[in-house]
DNA sequence: GCACGTCCAACAATCGATTGCAACAACTTT
DNA sequence: AAAGTTGTTGCAATCGATTGTTGGACGTGC
């Protein structure tokens, strides 16, 4: 468009541009960082070069010298399920909000969808020396790997249940409470024959099921039966559609461990002439965004992902200063739409 | 757990192990890279010590004097809208597929949304020093920002609508012969009262509105009415349902932006005992995998955003090896289901 | 015994910044 | 005029790695 040559000649380093300034590397990286250390014409002089050279130094080598890389890295284990993508929406959602806290703070986000593989996965992402602090979306199968770097590095917050006697910092619900709030909304609402659908590996499934179990034995009803499903997305449509044909009319409530899995049950449902929720009822868990767009809407379990998200971070930035916060569990909420 | 101490002491850098085993800094550095070049014997004695103290160069370092990041910019820009949030279900499924394709080359993603306010935004990302290229989700406004670095920096692959005479490398479905589509399809149902559902500030967003105008002049129909919403979520719902209350039964045929839009339209059509296909036919727009989720399914113009994402990467891959690839049109595909 | 090649490790420069300290000029104070 | 302040700038060390070059030890061939 413009012909007009914004860039005599392309600058790299903060050396060449001293020369071209006729001072010394010192005294414009203290220009360039507006330190009133310099006079203040010359400071203005080399803050104008660089602006007229398209100058910015490098971050690579600053963050180096500062030892602050004002990056955190938020990482999602994919330890149970490598086929789990990462577009699952629970971890887009949770990470918007981290994202929208974090860029707020001045940080930057490294994202890393790890399969832990090597049993050293975390200390490699945690000491590469390129990070100020991670966030963990869900412990996944790794219990021991997060408690073991835990014992050493302070700076580390992840989204999960709450252990006895855990070591690291978690933010989350009770996803137990949370498990049983769902059976009892399908209990009152008049079914006995629960069932939960979900892969229990992950620790937060498996509370959720529990929570469900509670509440079942409350109310002196059968052991709900447990239905797994694969957690991608593409794959969990036939276990789910399978389970279904499998149990019929067996089942007349069920507590879906997510959104996305009671999403599929009550299309599966739909699509075999089973109206939800006069026939079966369906809860699921997280309260995601979709929840509420769904027809019909989504009975769920809220996890209060934003706040979540926001406690998470202000965590972290406690423990990168220094302080040891304790975990935060928050309270489950039954959130009462349209299919429970 | 453990008591047994497998840290004896933190060891921060080469040089301290190299003091511990008695020999240079270089040759720490070449034995942890398995060199050839160190006898096998200490090499094979650093790398125990290594592992034994847990010890990990640090990467910062490393690629400062390797010039070599091994990290991906993966930027939102979100000029148009800035309450638009990160969640935004279209973003995070691209940025899904990003990050398979990515981490599967053994990159890392620096994720940043960005709200351009300074208008070097992208200069600053792009020559912060800290990464090997730049993949920009949507072009948002601004168009003369993106064509200004492009033409000095060849790393970065945009996803959205190809223009003409454009020098930056993009990748993306063609969006009005999307919009071409997705008009033809609500006449074929016999529509005749169109309206689009959108705000068309973003190019890719116009361009579909231009296609469904031409659907309809080719149909000798009348242009069709353009609804402007927010393109965030939340008040996304209070400007859809405030349209659908106005415009009443002047509309027959819905053509929404977004699946989202489409999904929020058919939600409030439903709330009114309005029936979507019955009454009034909507089509999406991305075929996101909750179009296929929702009761009931979108009818919806493909994106094909896995291929996309692939290519995006591949493209970004070759300009990193310094070639000159050229923009990607891929064709836009109507998928036809249950709403119009 | 001397020249030569091979193997291995040390030395030192380099990546591109930041920053404590010293140096020096220009004023004030006494 | 000597001593002390104040304001600017330069020098050089530092962050933690990588890597080209140098050089010593050792073995081999003549």
């Amino acid at each position: 468009m413009s012909d007009s040559p914004p860039v005599p000649a392309r600058i790299r380093n903060i050396a060449e541009l001293a020369r071209l300034a006729g001072v010394s590397t010192g005294t414009v990286s203290r220009a360039l960082a507006d330190k009133a250390l310099v006079n203040k014409e010359t400071r203005e002089r080399i803050q104008a070069l660089a602006r007229a050279h398209g100058f910015r130094p490098n971050q690579m080598a600053r963050r180096l010298r500062i030892q602050e890389t004002k990056v955190i890295g938020v990482v999602i284990p994919l330890g149970h399920e490598q086929r789990q993508h990462l577009s699952d929406p629970f971890f887009m959602a949770i990470l918007g909000h981290l994202a929208d806290a974090l860029t707020e703070s001045g940080y930057d986000i490294m994202l890393s969808r790890v399969i832990p593989d090597a049993d050293d996965w975390l200390e490699r992402i945690v000491d590469s020396g390129m990070l100020d602090g991670v966030l963990l979306i869900g412990q996944s199968n790794q219990f021991e790997a997060i408690e073991r770097v835990a014992q050493w590095y302070r700076p580390m917050v992840v989204w999960g249940t709450q252990h006895l006697d855990q070591t690291h910092c978690s933010v989350g619900v009770n996803n137990r409470t949370g498990g049983r709030l769902a059976g009892e909304c399908l209990i009152a609402a008049g079914r006995k024959r629960l069932a939960f659908l979900g892969e229990t590996i992950a620790p937060e499934l498996k509370d959720r099921y529990l929570g469900l179990c509670d509440a079942a034995a409350a109310a002196g009803l059968a052991q709900p039966i447990k239905l797994d499903t694969h957690l991608a997305a593409d794959l969990m449509a036939g276990d789910i559609a399978a389970h279904i044909d499998r149990i019929g009319s067996d089942v007349d409530g069920i507590a879906a461990g997510s959104d996305l899995i009671a999403m599929q049950a009550v299309r599966a449902l739909a699509d075999r002439g089973i109206n939800v929720p006069h026939d079966v009822s369906v809860t699921g868990f997280d309260d995601l965004p979709l929840a509420e767009q769904t027809i019909p809407r989504l009975t769920t379990i809220s996890q209060n992902i934003p706040g979540g998200a926001r406690a998470m971070v202000t965590a972290l930035f406690e423990r990168i200063g220094g302080a040891d916060t304790p975990s935060i569990e928050m309270a489950a909420q039954l959130i009462r739409r349209d299919t429970a």
